[in-house]
DNA sequence: CGTACGTTTGATCTTTCTCAATAATGGTGG
DNA sequence: CCACCATTATTGAGAAAGATCAAACGTACG
């Protein structure tokens, strides 16, 4: 879960931005020479709240946090788990007042840099301009699948679906272990992802469980029949757009 | 539904573009001298379908758009509805497959316009790349809602949520007459993108008519409570990004 | 060792789906 | 203008997935 000991915490920022191709040497300089201040962060705590008008971009160095939004009667819906080396507030950096909030689900170091600075190398490095957008545009392409999934999916087709996604892109950064992973969650917090409520979360991966396509163990989730899991969930990668070898241990 | 009568497609891209802030005159001609064609196209023709390499962006001059994507056991999600002036292929500007399709409502005009030349003005020129990733942000937000609207909210609240959505974005495009809207989809259709069915999209139709808090010709909505409308749909414009202004005639 | 939080399980209730049939509407060809 | 057809809208009855309520059980942690 630690993930490797990059100590400069925008080493993860470069990683992603050059998730999609190479940024030359004089952009990933100007990358890794943006202001910034680290954060050590308590689980629980908000990094942007709905509403706020943020002034940084925040970038996940390890730990995990979550998008969220809350309905008028209280209930939260869940829009997206950030893993270690996500850019949190890219959304932000050109929109003055966020959307929804972000909560870190475990303790943290986040790294801020100023929003200013950050969009400038966007508007004049090409590469940098490039990457950002693609980032972008894979987050709201998972946003969609997930509108798919609550949307026309059962609960026990959501709950492999999510499974499947989380196990795709932790792979895609190495942090699962080949045919499993540490699910960053609790059953409540996989409901509100999932529009479904934590009792029938239980009874569905129990079910799984009982089927012989996953087996628990706390919170370790191992996926005893990828292929089984894969097709419980309708899920198919292509929404994620990470090449195929960047996951390439569970082609197989 | 016509609209104006703006002779040049690119119009409209133009106008989407100065949304949050005006461009430069210089900026402005660059975006109305893009390279483009014109097609008219039927209601159901496929702008971009799920797979697909696209090497043209398109902009829609008039008419009503979905994007959507099928599940494994065929049923449909509607993912956003694009109304006219929308442009709909940010997303696969700078991505290479295509991760959903996009289909036609009405029968449309559209400009297509190539995806380099569209890519070269937003990387070189930052008044242009800051508007193009607003958009793409916004459509995010509105995709979360979505998450929201489908993961935690109950038939009536949806369909409710949805109608006011509509009626915001249409009024601030001068697409609605005050206080209602010519709704551009079937019962189906709302069905889909509400993650309901048909049946129940009807029977919760009613159910707001005989509330009064709408009625109905045809696929003409009438909101004859608006306030109540927001109540029910657990509707708040902010998400939406639209300025106060733009919709001044709801805020009364 | 006790408290708080997360998980598991059972029983019952509701919302929404499914299936099926009927009615309305718009468009088409004659 | 009218008869016909395809699509869309409407309504009813029964079934099912998932929610709700309630309680017991584990486990981590101070």
């Amino acid at each position: 879960m630690t993930g490797s000991q990059d100590h400069h915490p925008l080493n993860n920022l470069l990683r992603q931005l050059e998730l999609y191709s190479k940024l030359p040497e004089f952009d990933r300089q100007l990358v890794l020479d943006l202001p910034h201040r680290v954060r050590r962060l308590d689980a629980g705590s908000y990094l942007v709240r709905e509403g706020d008008k943020p002034t940084q971009c925040m970038i996940l160095a390890n730990g995990y946090a979550f998008r969220q939004k809350v309905t008028g009667d209280g209930s939260r819906q869940i829009l997206s788990v950030c893993i270690p080396g996500d850019a949190v507030d890219l959304q932000n950096m050109f929109l003055d007042v966020s959307d929804h909030s972000v909560q870190l689900l475990t303790q943290s170091r986040v790294a801020d840099v100023p929003r200013e600075a950050m969009q400038e190398l966007v508007l004049t490095r090409p590469a940098i301009g490039t990457a950002i957008i693609q980032l972008t545009l894979v987050e709201a392409s998972i946003l969609r699948e997930w509108v798919v999934n609550v949307g026309r999916r059962d609960a026990r087709e959501r709950i492999a679906h999510i499974l499947c996604e989380f196990a795709v892109r932790l792979e895609s950064r190495g942090l699962a272990d080949g045919d499993g992973f540490e699910l960053p969650m609790t059953q409540e917090q996989l409901a509100d992802a999932t529009g479904l409520t934590s009792v029938h979360v239980n009874r569905v991966l129990k079910g799984l469980e009982a089927d012989g396509l996953i087996s628990r163990k706390r919170r370790h989730i191992h996926y005893s029949n990828w292929r089984a899991l894969q097709d419980a969930g309708d899920f198919s990668r292509r929404y994620l757009h990470v090449s195929e070898q960047d996951t390439l241990a569970q082609t197989y």
